[in-house]
DNA sequence: CATCTAAATAGAAATGATTTTCAATTGGAG
DNA sequence: CTCCAATTGAAAATCATTTCTATTTAGATG
């Protein structure tokens, strides 16, 4: 995703393109694995000699809520953060192993709203579909 | 689930039938919706005067492992668990509001085989679907 | 029924990721 | 340039979950 794209994105909802926030996008837009917020905090410290783990914590939710960023349920229940360029693809395969995250096409949302919608009468808010497991090259070692 | 299944159940997973484990069993069969740790401990220490909190963890921890119980992954990050009569469906629309599980029949599982193995050449280890909503009663109020 | 062993337990204490607080700082619209 | 709302750092709090250790118990076996 290209660097302007994030400042319009950003504008849209109303978040300031601090540098720090900015940053973690970079990060994250660089990393091949999704990472926890003590990863980035670690990797950004570098470049700013003042910055709190909360910060990174809070940009972090603030970028999933702003749909920028896409959040990791791992199966350790500790929080991941992915930068998914595609934005279509809600859905991902993560390698337990190493990190990596795929899109995973297939979609099961028309099938869910109508069982849930038709059978249950219930309103669908949102669904998680998430598959763990060992990428292709982890399977290898 | 028949009290004398549970018993087979634990036997064949190594699990003895202690009295606590039976009433946490207990518990979570009569409840209709998901319930956390905290709450199964209050309902118990009427009937136990000595019930540790890491007591009902390890017990509930334990019964997933086993497969009877499952793990309901809630948007508050915070652990639930549901005694599901139906083994077969591993997939549910949990009502976030009142705490409802209802079964959901659709499986995306052979699709999902399908994808990663074809296109990712990678191997499933667990996958997640789970949808959050409103149930039809919650939705009324 | 008595014995024995691995499993289970209580209780306290530790853990550690995540969140809150609040005063100080800063981005960016006008 | 000014100003206000958004952002931040630092410290402290939270709080679900795990660990530890000594003690107890279930249930297999004789």
């Amino acid at each position: 995703m290209a660097q302007s794209s994030y400042l319009n994105e950003l504008k849209s909802k109303k978040l300031k393109a601090t540098p720090k926030r900015l940053a973690i996008l970079r990060v994250l837009s660089a990393a091949s694995v999704y990472l926890g917020p003590q990863e980035i905090w670690e990797q950004l410290k570098k470049d700013f000699k003042k910055l709190g783990l909360p910060t990174v914590y809070r940009n972090l939710e603030e970028l999933v809520d702003a749909g920028l960023v896409s959040r990791i349920i791992h199966p350790n229940r500790r929080l991941y953060y992915f930068l998914c360029e595609n934005r279509l693809q809600h859905h991902h395969f993560i390698c337990v192993q190493c990190g990596k995250v795929q899109d995973i096409s297939f979609c099961a949302e028309a099938q869910l709203l109508q069982e849930v919608d038709q059978i249950y009468g219930g309103k669908i808010l949102s669904h998680t579909l998430q598959v763990n497991g060992l990428c292709r090259c982890c399977l290898k070692h």
